[in-house]
RNA sequence: GGACUGCUAGCUCAGUUGGUUCAGAGCAUUACUUUGACAGAGUAGGGGUCGGCGGUUCGAGCCCGCCGCAGUCCACCA
């Protein structure tokens, strides 16, 4: 409820009571005995002729001055307010600021004290009732009306929370806060994301003394003991606080020590240095060895109470930075973005999760959808990709088994030395091998890991996983095993690849096993014989080394042709079954003798062969500048691949169209930079290259 | 109320100092093919006026201004 209520304002020059009023709104009309102002708008007419004037609180009689301020609104209640700054933070600033007096009415526990002149020892709710009955009866409550506002509740008890002045402990920021800024504005402290920096600056540049007492009964006891007189000394002990004062006239037993507890955090903030005693036993091997530490891995909510805290105590006791880098993990959030909370029942059923999807599945799926810095949705279905993800794993796991029964089946030993440096590869028994794919893996393996290395510095975990995962299904189940595998079952596997084969599949589950311990741990013991001790959890990373590019580039090469040819194929129905033969025409023969097996059996074709001219009767692909030829038994029709090459046409000669739009703008050539402008050019270059090549195909299609 | 962050495909997100036809990836979805490691594999496709409106520039998803929506933290109004 608002309560009207009237105060009686003085004669113009003096000292008597009139009849004259101003009428203020209130929600606690008990405050009345602790009001020692009434505040108005300066810009209020309403109000203009009070300057200088005084109001009398009603059934006390206490004269008050009328004071005028713009943080008034003059469109609430009566535009009138009044000040009670012991008991509301506003007033308070407003008591500050106009020079007020300081009436605290209430007591502890929620009663009324002698200051309050009334209703003494009556709770502040009881207070409330007699008074506005008392305040009516005597004239002064003009009416109340209903209201609805914001109420401060107690979190444990729900007890309403009545704003009262008290003394309290404080620690002075400013100085404090200027090293722990500056390290983190000058990247001697790294946040992962950087975007918390914005934040974090605001809140130091703008920071506030820290309130450090609290009332609590449990917690550390503030150290700082009270002589009878009220002075005080703060020590590690009584007996120190004793000895702290000057010729006392008391004895230690007259000494008594603050009631209030510290504030959680202010023992969280040594944490970094105290943990290992570095304050307390400076200069000890742990401190020495610990201090600072690499990372702290924390919530982006608790910046300001505890990370921020941690940077200023660690420049202030330990001169030095506390930590490197800091990362904010992001909150789980439900499907529907919402926090997970008890209230909500929103949150997984990890046990039954696991039991539903395996462990595994459920770490890559949180894993997956936690992109660095922002927050993390759950959602099952990225546990189901998890749990795919899985049965690859095995499934690889499985063929690679099978080769090695099939190789030591015929008689070769697989020695315990796998991986090694040597390129070299012994020759076989004749079996067809794949040098190439192996090669090729070696050199993408090493792509691979330079490229999680960053990620892995910037903290992108969810990037690094995503990136290990194409590395294994793709590159490694797609393609690699693809290409070494024996033409036909009855093949046996090459000593010399297979073991290659399993140092591979040993590095992919170490690069994975962060991500899903359990299952490549396990492939790892089904995969070969290991010695004790032999685990990957364990396993050191061996060097990266530098890819060899244009061995990775003819991969990536290979792996564009064997698409295209597929298609075709799929486009001109030809059955998977029957074998094509296929002409190339290149500059580059070698490189694809040293694919042949590869591509061959991929595409299903008997034979490669090389050609100077087009071949009639065949479907022709151009892939780069590279015909392809594929001669097949099943009767062909043209319109698909005509169609296929027509689009390719007209979208490379919307393509030149834009690049010479571009050219021929004078005021791009003039202001793009110079390699701005060249690799214009030499788009425009390689665009007519392939149009030519196109139109070539084109034409002997035709013919 | 203040501050910070975000807004790109159905979903989750990339997009590095503005410069390839830049509008992408994964998952999901559709069609066809295949099924001899695969509760699968292969190939192709659909799907977005990059929150909105202005501005700067030869050129804007990217830079600037205003607005909208969402999230978070801080402060909290008689």
């Amino acid at each position: 409820k608002l309560y009207h209520i009237r105060y009686f304002l003085d004669d113009a020059n003096g000292e008597q009571q009139t009849q004259e009023s101003v009428t203020i709104a209130t929600v606690r009309p008990e405050t009345i005995l602790g009001d020692t102002a009434i505040c108005v708008h300066p810009d209020d007419e309403r109000y203009k002729h009070l300057k200088g004037r005084f109001a009398f609180v009603p059934l006390i009689n206490r004269k008050i001055p009328i004071i005028f301020d713009d943080y008034v609104s003059m469109e609430f209640g009566t535009g009138a307010l009044k000040v009670t700054p012991a008991h509301d933070m506003n007033d308070y600033q407003l008591g500050q600021k106009h020079g007020l007096e300081v009436v605290d009415i209430l007591t502890e526990d929620g009663r009324l004290n002698e200051e309050a002149q009334l209703y003494i020892g009556d709770d502040r709710f009881e207070a409330r009732k007699k008074i506005a009955a008392d305040l009516e009866a005597k004239g002064h409550l003009i009416k109340t009306e209903d209201y609805t506002n914001q109420l401060g509740f107690s979190e444990r008890t729900d007890a309403v929370v009545e704003p009262r002045l008290s003394l309290q402990w404080w620690v002075s920021m400013k100085k404090l806060s200027e090293p722990a800024l500056n390290a983190v504005m000058n990247d001697e402290i790294k946040f992962y994301p950087a975007k918390f920096r914005n934040l974090y600056r605001h809140w130091m540049e703008n920071i506030r003394d820290w309130c450090i007492s609290r009332q609590l009964w449990w917690g550390q006891q503030i150290p700082a003991w009270y002589a009878p007189d009220g002075s005080f000394q703060v020590a590690e002990s009584k007996e120190k606080a004793f000895a702290q004062f000057k010729n006392p006239n008391f004895s230690i037993d007259d000494l008594k020590q603050d009631e209030d507890c510290l504030d959680t955090w202010f023992s969280s903030w040594l944490w970094p240095f105290e943990v290992f005693r570095g304050f307390s036993n400076p200069g000890n091997e742990d401190i020495k060895y610990y201090y600072p530490t690499n990372t702290l891995v924390t919530a982006p909510e608790i910046i300001f109470f505890w990370v921020a805290r941690m940077i200023m105590s660690g420049f202030e006791y330990m001169k030095e930075k506390p930590f490197q880098e800091v990362y904010f993990t992001g909150i789980v959030r439900d499907k529907l973005g919402r926090k997970m909370s008890k209230q909500l029942g929103n949150s997984p059923d990890l046990l039954g999760l696991i039991d539903q999807y395996g462990a595994d599945a459920v770490r890559f799926g949180i894993l997956i959808a936690s992109p660095a810095g922002n927050d993390l949705l759950f959602d099952d279905s990225s546990l189901e990709q998890g749990r795919n993800f899985n049965n690859k794993l095995w499934n690889a796991m499985k063929l690679v088994r099978m080769w090695g029964e099939r190789v030591l089946g015929f008689g070769f030993r697989v020695s315990g030395s796998v991986g090694g440096g040597s390129k070299e590869i012994s020759e076989g028994n004749g079996v067809s091998r794949s040098d190439f794919a192996v090669e090729w893996f070696e050199n993408r393996l090493h792509e691979v890991r330079a490229e999680l290395e960053q990620q892995y510095a910037d903290f992108r975990l969810s990037e690094a996983l995503k990136t290990t995962y194409s590395l294994i299904w793709d590159d490694f189940c797609s393609w690699y095993l693809e290409w070494v595998k024996p033409a036909s079952a009855a093949q046996p596997m090459d000593a010399v690849v297979y073991e290659k084969t399993v140092a591979y599949f040993d590095q992919l589950l170490q690069l994975l096993h962060p991500f899903m311990p359990f299952i490549t741990e396990e492939i790892y013991h089904l995969l070969k014989e290991r010695k004790q001790g032999d685990d990957v959890c364990i396993r050191q990373y061996g060097p990266i080394q530098t890819a060899d590019k244009e061995i990775t580039a003819r991969g990536e090469l290979l792996k564009q042709v064997i698409t295209a040819i597929r298609d075709t194929r799929v486009k001109n129905n030809i059955k998977s079954r029957e074998p094509i033969r296929l002409h190339v025409q290149t500059n580059n023969e070698k490189a694809y003798r040293d694919v042949e097996s590869i591509l061959l059996k991929q595409v299903n074709a008997e034979s490669l062969s090389f050609t100077k001219d087009a071949v009639p009767g065949t479907v022709n692909i151009v892939i780069g500048k590279e015909k392809f030829y594929l001669e097949t038994e099943t009767v062909l029709d043209t319109t698909s691949q005509k169609e296929q090459l027509e689009k390719d046409l007209e979208y490379l000669k919307g393509f030149l169209i834009t690049v010479d739009k571009k050219l021929g703008n004078e005021r791009f050539v003039q202001n793009a930079k110079p390699e701005v402008v060249a690799l214009e050019q030499k788009k425009r270059a390689d665009a007519e290259a392939k149009i030519r090549a196109i139109e070539e195909s084109l034409a002997s299609l035709s013919r």
